[in-house]
DNA sequence: CGGTCTCTATATCGATTCGATAGGTCGACT
DNA sequence: AGTCGACCTATCGAATCGATATAGAGACCG
């Protein structure tokens, strides 16, 4: 869902559709970038929906320190921060409600097995989670990650074809890998519980 | 796109949406499971632009050797052997056009760069590639997942959050995989066409 | 015998998302 | 002077999804 996304940024930072759409597109996750044809919508059905309000576009609404930006960032950047509303049309910067917020939890926290693409997001905002939150979402996809690997073994059926049991062969590594990983942020999670007990 | 997966699965025999939606989620590839709200539409599209055509609901529609099936789907497979038009609905079986089969060595040879789900879908139907074919295909993806590499590499920008430092971490890793498999592949192609040199 | 469950099968609905495209402003390079 | 690319919002049609309706047949159960 675009929802996480868009609730996910908006709440470090009032944004305008553009930069969200950019930023979007810069995390991890493997290929999170959404189109300007979803986007649009999904801020106005937010917006129609309380989640999310325009609010005036401000003085200083890029807050990025530009560290080590490319020779025009540092100049746009420049631009934004003594030249309030230049550059390009006008701005409709949105800032999240307070109900926006809590659904933000409500979504990194619901109990449905996400796709792969949404498990990525729910972990790029996973911080605004407790410690005890977060392990539950990383067990829940441990689960369904090992429900997988044995739902593979059930019908091994040895295909024929060459180029099938390649796919199956990549299939199984992707999986081994993720599961290490997954098993690693668990692992890491639990030890931060343990010195900070709540 | 869809219709590689459905006019792939029809080359190798006459299907009914159903059983088409059904080997679909069998095949490896991860995902490639679709809903009967994209199948049906898109079978009709199909038809509609003389890919395919629905053929008499033929007896023995089901060839499948049923070796270890389970002891429902010998049963299946028997009353579909010997008791034609029986179980369910009336089916509507669909069948690959010759210009539907010009079509799917389109879709498999086109140049542009396929996204993770279809590029999948073109290697599961590979086989119906000469080895030159086969290897170009390879040999685009390669460069399109050092691309992705290269592109990573430009922005580190060495994340404060842990959560997005460990999904970077994942995609370095899954990326790493994904290239060392797809030479793999590459390099027994190669070996097979100095093998057999056409 | 009836009840109801699962499997087979086709089909459609509304909502979401995508890709392409069309606006419109501004500065930079040629 | 012209055009190129960045910024920025927006919409359209098509593709796709998830849920749901409909319906026949066998299986399981008391």
């Amino acid at each position: 869902m675009i929802d996480v996304a868009v609730l996910g940024l908006l709440k470090e930072q009032d944004l305008h559709g553009y930069e969200l759409r950019k930023r979007l597109g810069e995390l991890p996750g493997g290929r999170t970038a959404i189109s300007f044809g979803s986007l649009y919508p999904a801020l106005n059905r937010l917006e129609r929906t309380g989640m999310v309000k325009a609010v005036e576009a401000s003085t200083r609404t890029d807050r990025r320190v530009p560290s080590s930006a490319s020779l025009v960032g540092e100049l746009a950047a420049f631009r934004a921060r003594h030249l309030p509303a230049t550059g390009g049309r006008s701005k409709k910067v949105y800032g999240l409600t307070s109900s926006g917020e809590a659904h933000l939890v409500e979504l990194l926290t619901d109990p449905q097995p996400s796709d792969d693409r949404t498990f990525a997001l729910k972990v790029a905002f996973c911080r605004h989670l407790t410690p005890a939150q977060r392990l539950e979402l990383f067990e829940r996809r441990r689960a369904e990650l090992l429900a997988r690997v044995a739902e593979r073994r059930r019908g091994p059926e040895r295909s024929v074809d060459r180029y099938l049991r390649m796919l199956r062969e990549r299939d199984d590594a992707n999986l081994s890998t993720d599961l290490a990983w997954l098993d690693r942020l668990i692992a890491d999670e639990t030890q931060q519980m343990e010195k900070h007990p709540s």
